[in-house]
DNA sequence: CTGAATTAGTTGATTAATTCAACCAATTAC
DNA sequence: GTAATTGGTTGAATTAATCAACTAATTCAG
């Protein structure tokens, strides 16, 4: 029989084969996936520091710097320095990279409305129903010590 | 208000943070993600040739090739012709290989031993229904045509 | 049967992705 | 004020991945 971690690995396994699917179609753009991801995160919040992407992403910060200089390149960005630290650029999007951030989310958003098609309605909302069950689980806290 | 759609793309966004975890913490070893992958299909699909690893993971042939080299190269792996068809090799473990897998499974399994750690049998036992519940709703298939 | 097309796998060349440590400049801590 | 820390950049080096060309074995079509 299987144990409840061998499960969580068959879905680790058969999610990561769901994610590779989705990355794939979504490589019409110029874009890799961590590329993508760092458009969307300067997307979401606005003018943001390389440090902030950082603690979304999980990269080496040498290579982020690398990604955002291509971007600004590129011109798909602009960075401003902050007055409240100068060492800190505050980036976000130009009109270009907007419409490129709009590009590879319409490509994401058909790739998964694909996915979901055969279902009804009422399908989708356990799917996610699903999907928000699990991220609570994962971050259930520590119970607290009864010192 | 998010729709369907913007909660699944939520949901991987979240989810391929807590697959690059583990990978990280699985990386005490000298082997990469595919690489392990691949050790894993051989090792769960006993003597396998390489087109079933390919179905199995999706990655280029000559990458996948040159990987299975190195295993062959390190003795991780051994190959031995079919006699069905002299263009296929069957892969399998050697000892030294298994010693690797089971190295790397350890390994795994004590990172998912550790994101689990907080819940109870109960809760643990939601979790997996929900990953089954993904499972089984994204591979509805689509509904026969009337015609 | 015979030649054309297909399939399994390999290889070399090339490009892309990632790491790493050293480094500068600004800021904070002592 | 000086030391330590933080934000970010850079160059050098390594690793990962792609791609097309290729060999050899097999299958398919007539």
């Amino acid at each position: 029989m299987k144990t409840v971690i061998d499960k969580f690995r068959d879905f680790n396994r058969y999610y990561t084969r769901i994610l590779g699917l989705l990355d794939d179609h979504l490589l019409n753009s110029p874009y890799s996936l961590v590329e993508a991801r760092i458009l969307y995160e300067i997307h979401q919040q606005g003018p943001v520091s390389a440090s902030q992407i950082l603690s979304e992403v999980n990269m080496d910060k040498g290579y982020l710097s690398k990604v955002l200089k291509q971007f600004a390149k590129s011109r798909l960005i602009s960075k401003q320095r902050s007055g409240e630290d100068a060492r800190v650029s505050l980036i976000s999007l130009t009109a270009k990279g907007l419409k490129s951030f709009h590009a590879l989310n319409a490509a994401s958003h058909e790739q998964i409305e694909q996915l979901i098609s055969n279902l009804n309605k009422q399908q989708q909302h356990q799917l996610i129903a699903h999907m928000e069950g699990i991220r609570k689980l994962l971050s259930v806290p520590a119970p607290p010590k009864d010192s």
